[in-house]
DNA sequence: TCACGGTTTTGAAACGTTTTAACGGGGGCT
DNA sequence: AGCCCCCGTTAAAACGTTTCAAAACCGTGA
């Protein structure tokens, strides 16, 4: 042997257990043992099969192991909006959570399509993932639940589906809904714009079912209340756009906006700023999320915070120890963060 | 068939092409063909089979396809930090690039540690990706020739390895560097404090590198007019504790600040808010990496831009279509976005 | 010397695909 | 009618592992 390895430039394929074994002198099971189970295996041999390893450089094929052995040790998270922070927090709860249990993490973004969500979902079965983290983009979770049925684990994110077999963490968004309009009500706000995406998500629906009992709560009607103003991405972009468009359009400036997340609240922002027409004292912003640097805009940002890491940990903490028979559904509580943006 | 679905409720094994071929009363081998090679195949038993798929839920074993037909479909990313909206942005650019090529991209983040990102290259190397992404967290690029000598793509993003067979994509470290600092003395400042990460960091060695020549340009010292501060993590904790430890030790503040990122300028910022000793106008701070929210901070950040998504796209763009053989070398150009953090 | 228990090692089967060469059955052509 | 060729289909080999039963080994006590 000795030198041998020169002759390793071969390009093309890979060098394969076979290879290992055949210059150690063993047999193909023996060098399987060797990675495998160390404890069945001479020192001496093992020895001789880690510096062959070492040698030709063999890296142990992941897609052959993980077929014959059944072993998934990757999962899979969709989250709407990679760009967003709150997400990327939640990402790094799961991420630690999984580090623990000896699994990594592969992340993708959904940008709120379904469609994409769909590929995505296929994509992480397809590469045969332990199990799925997932934030759902619409309401339809028949094909998580058709998922799970085929024995992927599967764990829904930021959204309860009560009467479903599935295992789900999320804050409680009627709540935080609720929190959110309460405070700007009880600012003495007659009327309140909404500023959120598309409607088909389930948190934009909780989040405006608690403004309405808000609304409720202090004796107003809703419908008179709360004005909608669609955006059509989640971003600050969209924000931007949106408030933008309907400044433009009504030649006025709402006195309270409630925006679905601190990225809407900060194109909100942004727009008005854009136009000269913002005036904290004169129109109070409530966001979501209350991202690391809500507190450090030009005008800090009212928010409703979410426990990201908890959510995420608990989500990845489901996803490798619940049984798949017996779902467990857990629901966090959100908390007011009160700052300038809505009591200059 | 009708109705018959409901038998699929065996848990256990999932439903393999064995399955399918044998409910639909074909081979093995018509089945594979109707799903790779549609052509071959008649309309009529194309039909059958798709609806025996449908029936049966079945799902490709993207592990067994993979191991035999070796094609590989992900393309893996590792970057510093996933939390830093400059990186979630350049994902953004090598995803929309990738999904041209039909490729799906799976994200994890190093936290600047040479351990995990070791770990992480070794998961996708076993998983067999197309090809990796990744921001180097240290200087010994070793590990990867030799990975792409074993026939994976390896793109090197945000660092320049001249003399290595790699392609890669940067922007040019020292002129951002040189176009921080040259600005902060432009306006008279005579020490400007550095706040960086490991100085291991390409990235970090570079801007000081350009920081030197903006010193010399300006007929300065460099080693009295530079002062380095050091930051354990990256992010805006990273930067607050970094400069709150600076100044609870010195008891003043510094007149200009040059942080390596913004996450780390934002720190500061935070840092001397808190104990009540930032004023705009008595210190200037400059970041790098100009994220979306640069412009509206509480005091809106002067910092070096990047062109985010063009450096991701480049680099999917040479991961799928550069032979492995002739590696390209792409740098992109920074630009100075002034507002008043440093003008104040 | 031999049978024996225990430890190492081996060979072959299995995992779920894709691929290739062989196969059979119709036309169209002579 | 016979031949050839083409098209759709099939059986079997291959991909690189892990696993499991069986074989080889080794020192021991009879």
């Amino acid at each position: 042997m000795g030198g041998g390895q020169v002759v390793t430039s071969e390009r093309r394929s890979r060098v394969s257990i076979e290879d290992v074994a055949a210059a150690a002198g063993v047999s193909i099971g023996t060098v399987s043992n060797v990675l495998n189970h160390p404890g069945r295996v001479t020192t001496a041999t093992s020895e001789r099969v880690h510096a062959t390893i070492q040698r030709l450089g063999y890296v142990r094929n992941g897609m052959a192991s993980q077929l014959r052995a059944g072993t998934r040790t990757a999962v899979g998270a969709i989250v709407l909006d990679i760009r967003n922070p709150f997400f990327t927090e939640v990402t790094r709860g799961i991420e630690d959570e999984l580090a623990q249990a000896g699994c990594t993490l592969m992340i993708a973004s959904s940008d709120g399509d379904v469609e994409r969500e769909h590929r995505f979902l296929r994509l992480f079965e397809e590469h045969a993932v332990a199990g799925i983290i997932v934030v759902p983009s619409g309401p339809d979770a028949e094909p998580l639940v058709a998922l799970a049925k085929r024995g992927v684990g599967v764990v829904v994110l930021d959204a309860t589906l009560p009467n479903l077999p599935l295992s789900s963490v999320a804050v409680d968004d009627v709540e935080g809904g609720r929190l959110a309009v309460a405070h700007l009500l009880a600012r003495g706000h007659q009327r309140v714009h909404v500023v959120t995406g598309s409607t088909e998500v389930r948190q934009t629906r909780d989040r405006l079912l608690g403004a309405r009992h808000a609304c409720a709560d202090a004796g107003l009607d809703s419908d008179e209340t709360l004005v909608p103003v669609h955006a059509t991405t989640l971003d600050s972009a969209g924000g931007e756009q949106a408030m933008g468009a309907w400044v433009d359009r009504y030649g006025q400036v709402p006195e309270a906006i409630f925006a679905m997340n601190d990225l809407l609240a900060i194109g909100v922002q942004r727009s008005l700023r854009r136009r000269d027409r913002y005036a904290p004292e004169h129109t109070a912003v409530v966001g979501y999320d209350d991202i690391d640097l809500a507190a450090e805009l030009l005008v800090p940002l009212t928010s409703v915070r979410q426990p990201t890491l908890a959510l995420g940990a608990k989500a990845a903490e489901l996803l490798v120890t619940s049984p798949p028979d017996s779902p467990q559904q857990v629901v966090f509580q959100p908390e007011l963060v009160i700052r300038a943006s809505s009591t200059a």
